[in-house]
DNA sequence: TCTATAAAGTTATATAGATAACTTTGTCAA
DNA sequence: TTGACAAAGTTATCTATATAACTTTATAGA
């Protein structure tokens, strides 16, 4: 059976995005509210006049946004709003600093010490062992803005990675340096007070609330 | 043609899962780096012997998960690790208060005040109008471990939500009360610092960092 | 050499149906 | 009344194919 189905129904929205805000709206606006269970897969076929897999997707893009859920011989049903989990986009935050006119990156201070309990932990090594340890101040048309650290653990073997020591950009930081070498990152966010010594390096006043944030590179 | 997908090829996990993983695993391992382009999803076909709506499936989960990028007419191509999203999960920090045997909540005080630059901002009325301030304090196993204030409209014509009053349980709290009147909530997170009366309440030392969640309900 | 066009290759969307696994419900027998 | 079982309904997975929209590359013509 030919189709023209992008223009025919709606515009140039596809069917599938069209039926999943039209079960988001109904939600929405409390046709359908919480516990409740939609009209199963086949219904919904019938109403949209749609294939199965079509309305399927539509349904998975709710259960991703984790606006229902699905049990499978039953039904799929309208979940209470849940509120365990945030997701923190700093997105915005990185886009700030893209220009790179406006951002510098100063290298401030590079040097070898040994890790506490807290870098040991973090890097899989054991305490007390020898790393790299990097201090650098990104700033913000010559403010200073971020206050950044980054531990190496120490191999003799390898030379001290000079590509780290020629980061400027905050690109290179945040984006990973080379492509190769890298896998994945992680990133978590703590809340913590300004200690004198930091707040000295970013211009601020002491005790101020700032987020810490940390990210962790898995070498290949 | 006949087929038993779940069994005949890994144990129990399904073909797009095990194609994902598959992926993932070469991305993981610098099989293909940040930039590359994997083989078109009709390779990926002949490949691994599915069909391309399975390949497709695989496809999407990496892309949900960031770690391609599709462009249409060109190809899939891997994406250089981004950390300008951090999922902050709460999940499991709500679960340590799911028994509510251990914990509880106390409503401490209820009054009638003027919002403030604030809180007027967030509830979209004006600045000096009155709203309902309710001030709660959740405590576990008896311990203070987390201060909760709500502003609510004040609407002479709607009286006081009782219902309101009479939430003690996080699940009230947390996971909406009713069902049928609230619709999604959004949620966001800043780090302060522990005003003297906060840690009074909290029974710890002024001046600690903290995390402060604000979550905001939009009414029906 | 440059440009327009065609062709091939790619992802995006959708159809129509099949099998499997699971849940709920109703029925019948003990 | 209860328990076992069958039947119907539901989601989960997958096949095989088709059309549309887009990109890249090769080709032919000026």
């Amino acid at each position: 059976m030919p189709l023209s189905h992008s223009l025919e129904k709606n515009g140039r929205e596809p069917a599938y995005i069209r039926i999943c805000n039209s079960l988001k709206d109904r939600i929405a606006e409390g046709v359908y509210v919480s516990g409740d269970r939609l009209p199963s897969e086949s219904e919904l076929c019938r109403l949209h006049k749609v294939s199965p897999m079509t309305i399927r997707r539509s349904i998975r893009i709710l259960l991703d946004q984790g606006i229902v859920t699905t049990v499978q011989g039953s039904g799929t049903f309208v979940r209470a709003p849940h509120l365990n989990q945030v997701t923190f986009s700093l997105k915005e935050f990185f886009d700030i600093f893209k220009d790179e006119k406006r951002t510098q990156v100063k290298l401030m201070d590079v040097c070898i010490t040994k890790a506490d309990d807290m870098v040991s932990a973090r890097l899989q090594i054991e305490p007390g062992q020898r790393v790299i340890l990097l201090q650098r101040l990104i700033l913000r048309d010559g403010d200073p803005v971020i206050y950044h650290r980054e531990f190496l653990v120490y191999d003799p073997a390898r030379p001290v990675i000079e590509a780290d020591l020629e980061i400027t950009t905050l690109y290179g930081l945040f984006e990973g340096r080379g492509q190769a070498f890298l896998k994945r990152g992680e990133m978590t966010v703590e809340a913590m007070v300004l200690e004198p010594e930091l707040a000295g390096h970013l211009n601020t006043q002491p005790l101020l609330p700032a987020f810490r944030l940390e990210h962790l590179f898995y070498d290949a």
